[in-house]
DNA sequence: AAGTTAACTTGTGAAATGCAAGTGATCATT
DNA sequence: AATGATCACTTGCATTTCACAAGTTAACTT
């Protein structure tokens, strides 16, 4: 509801402009699929997505991330070289925007992961719990 | 579901991958919320949204939203210089995309147009329906 | 101590973007 | 029928962003 700072000004007051700002890219939004989908932690794992993000990219994506408070870090406690990125509240709560895109172009395009695409249909409200659990476990089992 | 060209390949197979890949950019999606929401059908209304699209980039979005299927075109035929832009079965159903969206954005960040986002939050159904409903009155008043 | 790994940064060229100005086909007015 | 406005773009150019490859630094493993 709040805007921490107010940070370089908005094209518009639309929030729908504000989601595009911050999500409207050709990388954002896989990235966080990669976390609250197949529960990617650190730089490496992302580095590894199915899609091949470039290195520059991902750490200015992370950065981007972690200035609208989306996801946060950690030292991993188990390994001073690693950092644990983890998905906020806020960032959680895209998970209804990611399910909407995803049924989106798997109704209306040639695409895979049809297992995913039928647990979202059967129930969205089931999937939406299943994954904010999950993101909470990562989040205790540090 | 099917693909009609297959197109330049995709970076990968997933369905949220193919949403980003047509959708994700800074204008596309505002594009879509004028029509669905403003009722915007022509160039000129485009180019007045309240972001201030360039004109370039806007003939851009047109064309590639045209090539996805989302939007067409028909002469209108009032007036043999304009162009009315229409959206597809597929670009209405974008409508619970943006909807997510809009209310990620607004429990999360500082913006306007509050009277829209109560809207959507008291009956997210209602609201998609009413949608549905202009978006269909719009072709029929050719 | 030497090599490996994790998370980046830097450099370079290519592509996308933003801005201003221009084009050609229609229309509306005189 | 000529003039001027309107509509949907296109073109040119400077700036920004992106992608790919290589390099850096600190922290681990052996």
């Amino acid at each position: 509801m709040r805007r921490g700072k107010t940070g370089p000004k908005r094209r518009s007051g639309c929030p729908l402009n504000a989601s595009v700002e911050m999500l409207g890219d050709r990388w954002s939004l896989l990235i966080i699929r990669d976390m609250i989908l197949a529960g990617a932690r650190s730089y490496k794992q992302f580095l590894k997505g199915h899609e091949g993000i470039a290195t520059n990219i991902l750490a200015d994506r992370l950065r981007k991330l972690v200035a609208y408070g989306i996801i946060t870090t950690e030292k991993d406690p188990a390994d001073g070289r690693k950092l644990i990125y983890l998905l906020t509240p806020k960032g959680i709560d895209l998970a209804p925007v990611l399910t909407e895109m995803v049924l989106w172009a798997a109704a209306h395009e040639d695409t895979e992961n049809q297992a995913l695409v039928q647990q979202m249909r059967a129930d969205k409200q089931k999937f939406l719990a299943g994954v904010r659990q999950r993101c909470a476990n990562r989040h205790s089992d540090l």
